[in-house]
DNA sequence: ACCTGAACACCGTTCAAGT
DNA sequence: ACCTGAACACCGTTCAAGT
């Protein structure tokens, strides 16, 4: 039925957020819903492919409408909310990350930004390259984050210059490799 | 003894190359070595040192010179070297890309991009954005690379069409963000 | 259709004890 | 200093059998 695979992932976002990846188990998850591991292969192929609807989920939870009208502004919003949606959720960019490279889900950032760069007069393999560095980007800085958030709310004597990552160096790193495709446009953004 | 610690990472390279990832466990490179697995903890603390000793062993077995003037084309011939020496060994890069996210080593390849940045005439903060996002770049590329490469090998009818990915699009993408990293020197490619 | 119970073939890590 | 043997507390997955 539908509607049981879906409570699955419901529970499994609960005990990922709750407890982490490495706490993500069949077992565990089995217990959490008072059911044997073993009946969760009715619902799932395997892990994996569970992972893979959590990563949907994932995204879904976090989408919103993107209302920029110039390719630029469009690219910003989209990575913007990717990155937010991926922190809403602890080892929310690693799972995400995860299932995209093994390429079971998670298609639904990569088809936005080639999308959005669709609207930018750039050549068929600029827009693959773009798309492709932007997700290479918003993915390994957000995994970044999300690790150094975590070392620091456990170990945590709060070096406060060493503090790693901040909200500026996602924006700024998303303007150089912006202004990296704007150059294969001939337009420089002002 | 240093040089048994030694022993222990190269036998775990050639388990790493054989057989993947997955495979390289502590029970299974015990047995490799014909020792218990409780015995390699007298030489590393716990999985992960071991794993970082891996890395760190990866990165100088692919290091060359880079005798490259100016700066751009020493990032891409670091870029390169990095990538190479990811690829030489299976799960290379998703080895190298973990221990370099929990911060217990493979510091080298980021040294590197920050001293080649150095040459450039960048603000401070222009060659941490820079060197985060080539790190990502590289990263994230190269791992793409190498999961499509092992799926390729298994599965394999060959749709050489939907082949994934090529040495040109990394020095594609690589070129993009170098662009976006000269225009904050004032300085613009040939 | 959905789930149980039991099993299979594994993990990382610890620790007293041996040499 | 280096290693064994045994244990602890887990994994993902399969599959006959039940309802």
């Amino acid at each position: 039925m539908a509607y049981r695979a879906h409570d699955v992932v419901t529970r499994a976002l609960d005990v990922l957020d709750a407890h982490g990846l490495a706490d993500l188990t069949m077992r565990r998850l089995g217990k959490e819903l008072g059911v044997q591991p073993s009946a969760l292969y009715h619902h799932f192929a395997n892990k994996q492919s569970l992972l893979a609807a959590v990563a949907d989920e994932i995204l879904a939870r976090g989408a919103r409408p993107v209302e920029a009208e110039r390719w630029q502004d469009r690219v910003v919003a989209i990575c913007t909310m990717l990155r937010d949606s991926l922190l809403a959720y602890r080892d929310g960019a690693e799972v995400v990350a995860t299932v995209h490279a093994f390429g079971l889900g998670a298609t639904q950032p990569r088809d936005a930004l080639t999308g959005a760069l669709s609207g930018a007069g750039l050549r068929a393999d600029d827009i693959s390259v773009g798309t492709r560095t932007l997700l290479h980007y918003v993915y390994g800085h957000t995994i970044d984050e999300q690790t150094h958030l975590q070392a620091d709310s456990a170990g945590a004597l709060g070096d406060d210059a060493a503090a790693g990552v901040t909200d500026r160096d996602f924006a700024n790193g998303l303007e150089l490799i912006l202004d990296g495709i704007a150059l294969r446009v001939g337009v420089t953004q002002a």
